[in-house]
RNA sequence: GCCCGGGUAGCUCAGCCUGGUUAGAGCGCCGGACUGUGGAUCCGGAGGCCCCGGGUUCAAAUCCCGGCCCGGGCCCCA
């Protein structure tokens, strides 16, 4: 029977080869800045056993979020992976023999139920770059430079900021200077401060019950600002007594004087971030103009692995965002799509009398490393130009009867207007001299 | 899960408000003219359960109800 709808699922999506080139090309980018800090590729299974994920994420992602199974053959409750980092943690858990520090990247899908929308997606990539082995601040600040140097080579050298924030400052401060018990919807409110603004905010809390005394005191916390060593100053003033505090403060000024451009840092006392594995530093990329949520976010885990294998090991990375940057790239002009195919040279047959020899011609051009097409449909010479118009092939190459007789190829560049025949044994140097400088 | 906006040709959409002959356009596709280098022009053609189901009506793409699907927002997140 013919199925009425023939689109992909909910949030999930195919993607042509116009969109396809531009994710490998920024893949590939990606993995030269990775590879460039010393960072390992691994590759994890898509599937987990659900007890895995499970207890890992915070309520809201495992009652609502996580793909999740049965598998009708062995009885065994499965789910897709969530994120990079749980996988992670299992990986090192169950290779023991690896050299710590462990520096690894992975660029992998994750799939979570949401309702899809703009920048949103139930099947998205992540391109994590994770460190696991030290609980220094080095480390962090290794997984921020290589995130600055990762969006510089995406294209983003300015337009974003990093929010960072610790939540041993949250945990200190908020949980145990003021107090506060029912702590996760005020994490929640002031979390939003960003979005719905200091009065905003302020609602929040009043709908919460909480003292006015204590608003106003987080208040006054979250709105703390300048550059990051006035900020820590200013806390670790107010707070000196409070060990998380005092141990969250040297960490993160250690950490900011190693960021190769602390300008582009903002320690934010609003930034929450939902997963629950985060203990130290956590940091979260926005980009100044389209309001895309984040595009970036991480933070340091020290407990997540130790829950697989008792023994703690500390760990600190980071997740980018390849989706989301690349709505905003096309947004901002940033990138485009114009790239179609990888053809580089597309071989005109005039007439299907001369298809033997421009046979012969395309095997040439491929031997010598050019990505060359050939008419395989028998159409008149126009419809080939016009299909190698349609996908912005560079270089066309001319197979008539004149060129069969002497020899030769017509080389002609769509782009630069230039045309000229040559013998059979200079074309593939006369065809790249045409590609690179046109 | 909640709130908006959509669903008409392969694609982008018009028509719907104010129901009424054979449902349209652009692009694409197929064929032809043009007969060697032109992102050209002209001629012809194919292609539609107008999302699905029900209701109102002499008559529904058009009005009403329900469902499904898509997009945007909330929540949350990359």
């Amino acid at each position: 029977m013919k199925p009425r709808n023939i689109r992909p699922p909910r949030g999930f999506r195919d993607f042509p080869p116009d969109i396809m080139l531009l994710r490998k090309e920024l893949i590939s980018r990606l993995e030269n800045v990775f590879q460039r800090y010393g960072f390992d590729p691994i590759d994890t299974p898509v599937l987990e056993y659900w007890e895995i994920l499970a207890g890992k994420y915070g309520e809201e992602a495992e009652n609502r979020l996580i793909w999740r199974f049965k598998d009708p053959w062995s009885k065994r409750e499965y789910a897709l992976r969530y994120d990079l980092t749980v996988p992670l943690a299992r990986f090192v858990a169950t290779n023991r023999n690896i050299v710590m520090p462990f520096k690894r990247y992975h660029i992998a899908p994750v799939w979570r139920h949401e309702e899809p929308q703009k920048g949103r997606y139930r099947e998205f990539y992540q391109c994590d770059a994770d460190i696991v082995g030290s609980p220094h601040p080095e480390a962090d600040a290794e997984i921020v430079n290589l995130a600055i140097d990762s969006l510089k080579a995406l294209g983003f050298s300015t337009g974003y900021t990093i929010r960072l924030n610790d939540r041993r400052l949250l945990k200190g401060i908020f949980e145990e200077e003021l107090g506060l018990s029912n702590i996760v919807p005020v994490y929640r409110a002031i979390d939003k401060l960003d979005k719905i603004g200091i009065d905003g905010v302020r609602k929040e809390l009043e709908k919460l019950g909480l003292a006015q005394g204590t608003i106003e005191k987080i208040l006054d916390i979250i709105s703390i600002s300048g550059s990051p060593n006035d900020i820590l100053e200013e806390i670790s003033k107010k707070y000196s007594n409070n060990s998380n505090v005092s141990a969250a403060v040297a960490h993160l000024g250690e950490m900011s004087s190693l960021i190769i451009e602390s300008d582009k840092i903002k320690i934010d006392m609003s930034l929450v971030r939902g997963l629950d594995y985060y203990t130290g530093p956590i940091l979260e990329i926005v980009l100044d103009k389209p309001r895309i949520g984040s595009v970036a976010g991480g933070g340091r885990y020290d407990n997540l692995i130790g829950l697989f294998i008792g023994e703690s090991i500390p760990a600190t990375g980071v997740s980018i965002g390849l989706e989301r940057i690349i709505d905003a790239g096309l947004e901002l002009g940033i990138y485009d799509l114009n790239r179609r195919t990888v053809t580089e040279v597309q071989v005109i047959v005039m007439k299907h009398d001369f298809f033997h020899y421009a046979w012969k011609v395309t095997d040439l051009l491929r031997q010598g490393g050019i990505s060359t097409r050939i008419d395989l449909g028998r159409v008149n010479e126009r419809k080939q130009r016009k299909k190698a118009q349609r996908l912005s092939i560079p270089v066309l190459a001319f197979i008539g009867g004149r060129e069969v007789e002497s020899g030769t190829v017509t080389l002609y560049s769509v782009k630069c207007g230039e045309r000229f025949t040559v013998k059979l044994d200079d074309v593939v140097e006369r065809a790249r001299e045409l590609l690179s400088n046109c």
